[in-house]
DNA sequence: GACACACTAGGACGCTCGTCCTAATTTCGC
DNA sequence: GCGAAATTAGGACGAGCGTCCTAGTGTGTC
């Protein structure tokens, strides 16, 4: 009961602090302040603060699927979901404003340390990667659902980055409309995977890396 | 002489290992080692590791400003030389699928650590910003020239975030030449600020915050 | 009332960090 | 060649870190 509890509330303090100041930054007394435990208290929680990201990765993992079932049921067409996914950018702005997207910065963090739970935040990407796939694979594009799953997580981690960077409401709120018309476009079928003219923009150098 | 070689070093030495590894997460030994110097003498060259970071990302800067001019100079019209900056994320996309982009993940985790230096670091974002805005405008596009530099910056964002966190070579190449489409329709002026229809996403919601 | 067990507090431990000091070595103008 | 200045090496220092131990408190069972 209790011990359910103290876990609970040390997952959630992590989980906001690990947003807000990154994993690495985040030591086991600015966690023990925020859940108001004794230090030395973690080990009969956790073993290492490994653990902790490994719990809080776990924690937003169940939050998230809660989330998208809730947006399932919500929506009554596959453009009212992926509006839902999209409205997410101005629903969170000011949190994105100050701290980035909770997923995109975890992963890019999580990425630079080499950390063993990289692959487990990366599941984070997926999940919201799968349910985008599935709307749009209802929404008549069966044959580039992914791609477009993919291209629209990548235009709202580069809003989420951008808005962090140069804390712009208007650009949000500029971005925001431009990918309402994207799907829009999307369901009228002249979406955007390989429709227009091709230049000669493929060809890929071999420098770098 | 021997003074800037060594100070070059060091900062050469720091750039490469706060891209790869973060600033936060880069220790003086760390440093000292790829340098081959002992860590007592980094204290003759830089005060402190902030002292480092503020040269790195003069440095950066100093780069930056001068690969621009190249591509003013190399590029035959704006088309060109937008192209050219699209093209950075095929010529260095093993380097953005490992550490992700210089640029937005410096001044991301300097915002969580809420650096000094992260109006520094922004500033590396601004230039390319004020490089792009002037070429939209010599495209035509004197109106709303910002606006599309701020979208191609985020798009690019997006790609290397997400690119380094599935680490998916095919998924840069779609989503560069879906950019290459999307400049091609702006200079034909068709582009996409604000072209089609308007739904009612813009309607900011509340929380959040 | 005794016992087992979950939970907590506080602090010790060893390590790494950024910083800073001092002494040795090199460089260079004169 | 000499003396001053620049440069270097090596290590001391205190602070903060993650980890771990131990003693103490509460709680429920028989």
């Amino acid at each position: 009961m209790t011990e359910t509890t103290t876990r609970q509330r040390i997952v959630e303090a992590s989980d906001l602090l690990f947003y807000r100041q990154g994993y690495e930054h985040t030591s086991f007394a600015d966690i023990a302040d925020a859940v108001k435990i004794s230090r030395g208290n973690f080990y009969h929680h956790f073993k290492t603060k490994d653990d902790i990201l490994d719990a809080v990765i776990e924690h937003r993992l169940a939050t998230t699927e809660s989330m998208l079932e809730r947006w399932e049921a919500a929506g009554k067409s596959p453009v009212d979901r992926i509006h839902g996914f999209i409205h997410m950018l101005v629903a969170n702005r000011r949190k994105i404003m100050r701290h980035g997207c909770p997923v995109g910065t975890l992963c890019t963090e999580l990425s630079k340390l080499r950390h063993p739970s990289r692959e487990g935040a990366n599941r984070l990407f997926s999940l919201f990667r799968m349910w985008l796939r599935e709307q749009f694979a209802l929404l008549g594009r069966e044959r580039d659902a992914d791609a477009l799953a993919m291209h629209l997580l990548a235009r709202s981690q580069g809003i989420a980055t951008l808005a962090n960077a140069v804390r712009d409401e208007e650009f949000v709120r500029r971005e925001v409309e431009l990918l309402c018309d994207w799907l829009q476009a999307c369901a009228e079928g002249d979406g955007c995977t390989r429709n227009a003219v091709r230049h000669d923009c493929g060809s890929f150098d071999t420098q770098g890396g």
